[in-house]
DNA sequence: CTGAATCCACCTCGATACTG
DNA sequence: CAGTATCGAGGTGGATTCAG
């Protein structure tokens, strides 16, 4: 089963003890949420459930491109760190199950938004900006 | 030379073409952004410069437990995208390369508030969720 | 001082096949 | 329908060494 070790990857970084009282550590926890919604899916998987409640297989057709393996391991992960509920209805065949944003979950999306518009706003700058690095470096060879 | 095929992540996702007209492709850009931030050294070098201008050896002392690999991918990624203004100051020996935010930099910082603000308030949360889904799991065994 | 180059362990993600 | 198991490619980050 290597979801678990592929889940377990939001330990420390290695052995190198870092001081926790500096400033560091407060940017460090940032980090942290950078890994949650970071991740390849997270964000699409969220902004999905933002607008309602979906069950797997719906899930997997409103995110295009997404591995079942992927969907599970990224609500697993989701769920194990409390921004996404899931409730298995009845054991009836075939199963049913839901998943839906918890109160910790809808609040994400605020910070999750920011992003958004600042990628709207800005993302073609920085296309730009990659245009004229590359062109620059193929001026100098 | 690894750096290149390290830093060339940013481009499409596979080889599955998705059409660029619905929902899915505007949280993509947001997805974009993510990955400019989102690596591991991205948001403390930019925090650092966020005070003021920096150099080479300055921000390393600055950014605990990063190596001058590290820093030297992260400031040109960041260069490449441009948030990172790299300024070298004659060519002196020894060399002097000062790093700073450039407009469009700045400009990142509010989203980033944005999380900080976020983590302060509710990574708490996220830990208890993270103790509580473990602690289920064992009780499953 | 500011890097570049190399080697390597680990993680992420995708593809595929199988199960209740 | 909603997963789990396994394999493999590729990318990320760390340690170390070398260079202008």
């Amino acid at each position: 089963m290597d979801t678990i070790s592929e889940s377990t990857a939001a330990g420390p970084v290695t052995d190198h003890d870092d001081d926790p009282g500096d400033a560091y550590c407060e940017t460090c926890q940032c980090r942290d949420v950078l890994d949650l919604v970071g991740s390849k899916w997270s964000v699409l998987v969220i902004g999905r459930l933002q607008e309602r409640t979906h069950r797997f297989g719906e899930l997997k057709r409103a995110v295009p491109g997404i591995t079942q393996k992927m969907l599970t391991q990224t609500l697993r992960r989701l769920e194990h760190d409390g921004l996404v509920r899931r409730e298995v209805l009845g054991h009836m065949r075939p199963p049913r199950v839901e998943y839906s944003l918890t109160d910790l979950g809808v609040t994400i999306t605020e910070p999750l938004e920011a992003i958004r518009v600042w990628s709207e706003q800005y993302l073609p700058q920085v296309r730009a900006a990659r245009r004229d690095f590359e062109a620059a470096e193929r001026a100098l060879g």
